[in-house]
DNA sequence: TAGCCGATAGTTTTT
DNA sequence: CTATCGGCTA
């Protein structure tokens, strides 16, 4: 055997590689080289003959992460990885209910609906319902379903304990009869859907459980139950799971994330141990240390401490700016000089924990003529033009998409108003059909309507026998949508741009490498599969976020994004009481934990030289705040940080900050004090009588109240604005 | 039907 | 403060 793709790991990395076929739980401390033991641990099931490429299912979160396995593991060893099952948990559910389509029972042309989609899907449901969006808030609905189905409950299995929640069921109810009637499927949906075709059909059940015997999955600490459940469908009592993660990352339990996971995996799996990697390859002496000195507070750890065998290197530099503009521009200023010492932009890094925050940050860079660039603004495919392009092709497969419909019937305005969608719409819920069908159905009596109909039904003709090129550039012209852009006043020439681009991605668009393993009987014979392909694709891989990647520019993105990479030099932002912790955190029980989880995420990223830095004075929504510097900080040992100061005036803390709110310590079981309030209390308002609490959120001295005024719905009041009297 | 104005809300995000 | 959205008016 070749013993090559062994060489050069340290004696856990070997450990861990060569685990035998058995379930492990790795703890990847962050630099410890994770995706190399993961990529290396393939390679060599593969090359020892212990797995063949089939029996190996690979699951990572993002598409980057996928394709970097996909690219490490080609460079290692000769493979077929297309023939592998290595994908994001929800390219690989795609993939596996485009197979089992009919059983999942879903129609084959099935479409995905990105979160917006979904938004727009529910706002629309809630104003068919009659439901007032002040009764129930759409996103806060989007939320609730999601978190149900990531829970793996449906509506059936939901126990209302109130009637809020209760309508809320309803919905959600009513959401999937929509979703299921328009043939479409949400990313959560993706997920449940496989998850409960897997668990009521037993022979596919237990195809896969036979095939697959090592199942290795990355970022285990981010897996929320629905995806837990779902691995150890997959692998019965037959396969290993190897599971790689670090407790000390998780930042996504907002979002469903359960660490608990970890030990669930480990007592279900029979693991004794996980095995650790603690060695970084990183970081300099200290910035680990300040690393490890952090998350250390941390209660509520599996136990693991990063080392390097690096130089201690550069002091943490700490600097308490007088403002948020003058914080800004020591970034600036610093990092122009390390750029002088021979440091490129592009391998530093300004992190932040909000978007916020990047304004004044951007401003300034922009006045001070330094090349930057900012992760997280809107992605490709969520562009309006890609989204109403994208819209066409989708109505072309599958007209009874509502969604599509109402998204382009009148982009570009082609005369069909809001009185007009308003007819169609009714008419298709008086004969319960899809708006398409109603549409069809007007006939003469709306000539407009009419032409949109034939501009459609040529598309779906054009579809049966165009190649993807084709339609693509049938649809953005025939659409109308070039000609639209071209005409609408103001510059477009961005919008112009990426629709040639999205051109330019159908003809590069491999359908055969993206979506299915193994054709299905039959796809290959629908003339419709690179166009189902494509879509898909554009909703599960969102692309990257912004196109010219390489240049050299500064970094600027939030905490969470700069998860997985690292840079040279790192400006860690913001660092102040209510930014970082953010306020919001401090409310929820264990959010304080995750927010440390974040700067222990943010202090890592550094390779050479991190600084730190806070404003004492910084404008927020408009309103100026005064804040003390973050706890974190002073969780960092003294003998790492060097503390610049500020060449202005000193901040005066009786003047300038008169009332700083003193914070009370983490602490559970108190009652939350909400600016005077709390949850359950009854209060009375002018306008709106009385009401009763039932959500609160801090935010600096005064807090954000939902209120629910029974007849007068419920309301978000700021208690610095609104005048309440408790009852 | 389209464009303008005023109200409103405003962590973190991948799929 | 500012971006977005919904409603209202021309």
């Amino acid at each position: 055997m070749n013993t090559s793709l062994l060489q050069g790991l340290n004696p856990e990395q070997l450990a861990a590689v060569t685990w035998p076929p058995q379930s492990a739980l790795v703890l990847a401390g962050a630099g410890s080289g994770k995706t190399r033991v993961l990529t290396t641990r393939i390679a060599w099931l593969l090359q020892s003959g212990q797995a063949g490429v089939h029996s190996i299912m690979a699951v990572t979160f993002t598409n980057k992460a996928a394709k970097e396995m996909q690219t490490r593991l080609a460079a290692m060893i000769p493979v077929n990885v297309r023939s592998m099952w290595l994908g994001t948990f929800h390219g690989l559910c795609h993939r596996f209910l485009r197979m089992h389509h009919q059983d999942a029972g879903l129609p084959s042309a099935f479409q995905i609906l990105d979160s917006g989609d979904q938004l727009a899907l529910i706002k629309r449901m809630l104003k068919a319902l009659n439901i007032a969006e002040e009764i129930i808030a759409p996103r806060s609905l989007q939320g609730f379903i999601n978190a149900q189905k990531e829970s793996g409950l449906r509506a059936e299995a939901l126990h209302a304990p109130d009637p809020h929640t209760t309508k809320m069921v309803e919905c959600y109810a009513e959401y999937d009869k929509i979703c299921q009637r328009e043939g479409v499927v949400d990313f959560a949906e993706l997920m449940l859907r496989s998850y409960e075709l897997l668990q009521r059909n037993e022979i596919l059940r237990r195809h896969y459980q036979n095939r697959f015997n090592h199942i290795l999955v990355d970022e285990f600490q981010d897996t929320n139950k629905l995806q837990y459940a779902w691995l150890k469908l997959m692998a019965g009592d037959n396969a290993a799971v190897f599971a790689v993660g670090d407790d000390d990352q998780s930042i996504y339990r907002f979002r469903g994330a359960h660490v608990g996971n970890m030990s669930a995996l480990m007592h279900e799996f029979d693991i004794e141990a996980p095995i650790k990697l603690e060695q970084n390859y990183r970081s300099v002496g200290n910035i680990l240390m300040a690393a490890n000195a952090v998350i250390e507070h941390n209660a509520e750890r599996l136990g693991k401490n990063l080392r390097t065998d690096a130089a201690d290197g550069d002091k943490i530099r700490f600097i308490a700016a007088p403002t948020d503009f003058e914080e800004a521009q020591f970034v600036i200023d610093e990092a122009k000089s390390l750029q002088r010492e021979g440091r490129t932009f592009s391998q530093m890094a300004v992190l932040y924990r909000s978007n916020a925050q990047s304004r004044v940050l951007e401003q300034a860079l922009f006045r001070a003529g330094v090349p930057y660039k900012i992760y997280g603004g809107l992605r490709f495919y969520e562009r309006q033009e890609i989204k109403h392009a994208l819209a066409y092709l989708r109505l072309a497969v599958n007209p009874d998409d509502d969604n599509a419909l109402l998204r382009v019937i009148n982009v570009p305005a082609r005369g069909i108003g809001a009185r007009t969608i308003e007819n169609i719409q009714t008419a298709a819920a008086e004969q319960g059909i899809s708006l398409w069908q109603a549409a069809c159905g007007m006939g003469a009596k709306a000539a407009k309507v009419a032409a949109f109909v034939r501009l459609i039904e040529g598309l779906g003709t054009q579809a049966a026998v165009s190649s993807l090129q084709e339609m693509m550039l049938a649809v953005t012209r025939d659409s109308g949508l070039v000609e639209y852009y071209q005409t609408q006043k103001g510059d477009h020439q961005d919008r112009l741009d990426n629709l040639d681009e999205l051109v330019n991605a159908a003809v590069a668009f491999k359908p055969e490498e993206s979506v299915f393993e193994v054709l299905p009987e039959g796809a290959q014979a629908n003339p419709l599969f690179p166009i189902l392909a494509f879509l898909s694709s554009a909703a599960l891989e969102s692309g990257e976020n912004q196109a010219g990647e390489g240049e050299e520019a500064l970094q600027l993105m939030t905490v969470h994004a700069a998860k997985g990479l690292e840079f040279d030099a790192v400006f860690l932002t913001g660092m102040e009481e209510g930014l970082f912790p953010s306020e919001y955190s401090l409310a929820e029980r264990g959010g304080l934990e995750e927010e440390r989880r974040l700067m222990y995420v943010a202090i890592t990223r550094a390779r050479q030289r991190l600084y730190i830095s806070m404003a004492q004075q910084r404008l927020l929504h408009g309103q100026t705040h005064f804040g003390i510097v973050s706890r974190f900080v002073d969780e960092i040992p003294e003998v790492v940080l060097h503390r610049l100061s500020a060449k202005t005036k000193p901040f005066n803390s009786f003047t300038d900050a008169p009332k700083i709110k003193t914070r009370v310590a983490e602490n559970y079981d108190l009652p939350q004090d909400y600016a005077g309030f709390r949850i359950g209390q009854n209060v009375r308002h002018a306008k709106f009588g009385t009401g009763v609490i039932i959500e609160a959120v801090n935010k600096g001295e005064s807090a954000r109240l939902t209120i629910n005024f029974g007849q007068h719905g419920v309301k978000e009041l700021d208690t610095a604005y609104a005048k309440l009297e408790a009852v």
